[in-house]
DNA sequence: CGTCCCGTTGAAGTTACTCAAGTCTAGTGG
DNA sequence: CCACTAGACTTGAGTAACTTCAACGGGACG
C-alpha cells in the first residue's frame, strides 16, 4: 500500500476503503494532493469537468445558481465523501471550501477508465450516489413546504449528527448564517431570528458566532418534522 | 434473447439496454411482469425493500411525507427509468402510478447479486443514479427560492421535454393540478391561478383538463430562470 | 339528467422577504 | 494588554407572495 494512503485520514471512509491493494495502487498513481483554503473553489459551474476526488479533511459546499442568480447550496461534503461529477463533460455544480480542506484529486477521465477495471470501487460509488440521491430527496419536502423554524431545526440536527461533538456538547457549525440561508432557501435575517427564538425557548444555546449547544435535541427533531 | 425482452418497449432505454445476451437472459430469469392501474402503489414508505424494476410504460411518482404529513413528490419516472431502492432494507419512498403502467420487476436482493456479475449493468445504473441526483439538485433551488410562476413554468417545460408531443403540439400532462402542487410545493389554487395567468398572457393554451399547448416556450424557459 | 370530482376564482390571513439601523465578535496592530 | 476595525450577526418595521377558507363552474360518467 502506498505510504501516503496508509497514513490517509480518509483511508477507511473514502472511495478507497473498498479497494484491494492493487486497485489502491492504481488509484494512487493517478492521484494528486490538493489543499483548499476556506472560500476557495475546486470547480465552477459550466467549466469542463476535469477533476474530481475524495475529501480528506474539511467541509465543502456544492452550489448551483438559482433562478435569480442567487446561489443555492445543494449539498455538503464531509471527509470521506466523493467530490465532483462523473460521466459528464461540463460541470453543473460549483464546489467550494467552507473550511480549509484537503483532497485527493484525480483526473476525471482517467478515474473513469480506472474504475471500469475495478467493479468493487464502482459499486461503492453507486451506493454512495444512491445515498446522496436519497439525502437530496429528503431535503425536497423541507424546502418545498416546511416553515423556516422546521428547516432550521432539521439543519441543526443534521449538522450535529455529522460534525459530532468535541466532548463539551458544543457543535462548531461549518456554516455562517448566510450559508445556512443558502442551504435552506431563507434570508439571512430569517435564520438569525429563528436561531434567537430557539435560544429564547431554551432549545439551543449560542456560543460565539459559530458554536451551538443543542439543549433539547428531541424537541428540535420534533420541530423538524 | 428472450422473446419477451425482444418485444419490450423499454428494451433500448432501460437497464437492459447495456446488457449482452447472457446478462439479459440472467435478468430475464428473475424478472416478472407487473401492471399498475393509475393510482395504485408499487411500494410504501417504510416497507421492506423487496422489489424494484424497470418501467416499461406509463408514468410513476416517487413521494415522501413532508414535515406535516403532506406528501411531496420527489421524482417522476418515465418509461426506461429504474424504479425502487437498492442496497437498503427499508424503503424511504412511496412509488405509485400516475397513469396505468407496465413494469418489469425484480426481487431486490437477487438483482443486486446479479448486477454484481455484470459490471456493465452496474455502471449504467451508476450513470443513471448520478443523473437522477443532478436532476434532484436542479429542483432544489427552484423549491427553495423561486416564485410560483417560475416553478410552474419550469415544470411545464420539463414535462413537455419528457412527454414529447403527439404531433399537434398539445402535451397531455400526466399530472393533475394537485399532483403538480405536490411536486412544486404549492397549493393547488396557486397552480391553478398561475396556469390561468399564463393562458391570459398567451404563453400557453389549456386544452381540456390535462392538455396544454406551449405557445411561447422561450418565454416560459425565461420565466423558469 | 344528476352527481361527483376536479378545477377555477375571490377574500382574508400568515409567513418570510426587503430595507434599514444597530450590536457584537474576532482578528489586527499598537 | 488594549484599542480599533471590518465583517458577521441581530433586531425592527413595512410589504409582497402564498396559503387557507369558501364558494362556484364544468366536464365525465353513470
Amino acid at each position: 500500500m502506498p505510504a501516503r494512503c496508509a497514513a490517509c485520514a480518509a483511508r477507511n471512509t473514502s472511495l478507497c476503503s473498498g479497494l484491494g491493494d492493487d486497485a489502491l495502487a492504481a488509484l494512487h498513481t493517478i492521484a494528486r494532493r490538493r489543499t483548499l483554503r476556506a472560500g476557495q473553489a475546486l470547480s465552477w459551474t459550466g467549466d469542463p469537468a476535469v477533476t474530481c476526488g475524495s475529501l480528506v479533511s474539511g467541509v465543502l459546499k456544492i452550489t448551483r445558481a438559482g433562478h435569480d442568480k442567487r446561489s443555492q447550496i445543494v449539498g455538503l461534503l464531509y471527509p470521506g465523501d466523493f467530490a465532483g461529477e462523473l460521466f459528464v463533460t461540463q460541470t453543473s455544480d460549483t464546489i467550494a471550501a467552507l473550511t480549509d480542506a484537503d483532497l485527493c484529486v484525480y483526473p476525471r477521465e482517467v478515474l473513469e477508465r480506472t474504475l471500469a477495471c475495478y467493479p468493487a470501487a464502482e459499486r461503492l460509488l453507486l451506493q454512495r450516489a444512491l445515498a446522496s440521491l436519497s439525502e437530496a430527496r429528503r431535503w425536497l419536502p423541507m424546502l418545498a413546504r416546511a416553515r423556516a423554524e422546521a428547516r432550521i431545526a432539521a439543519l441543526l440536527v443534521d449538522i450535529a449528527r455529522r460534525c459530532g461533538e468535541p466532548g463539551n456538547g458544543v457543535v462548531m457549525l461549518p456554516l455562517s448564517r448566510g450559508a445556512m440561508g443558502e442551504i435552506l432557501g431563507l434570508a439571512i435575517e430569517t435564520v438569525s431570528r429563528n436561531m434567537s427564538a430557539f435560544q429564547d425557548a431554551g432549545l439551543i444555546s449560542l456560543v460565539g458566532l459559530r458554536g451551538v449547544r443543542l439543549l433539547d435535541r428531541p424537541a428540535l427533531a420534533r420541530l423538524a418534522g
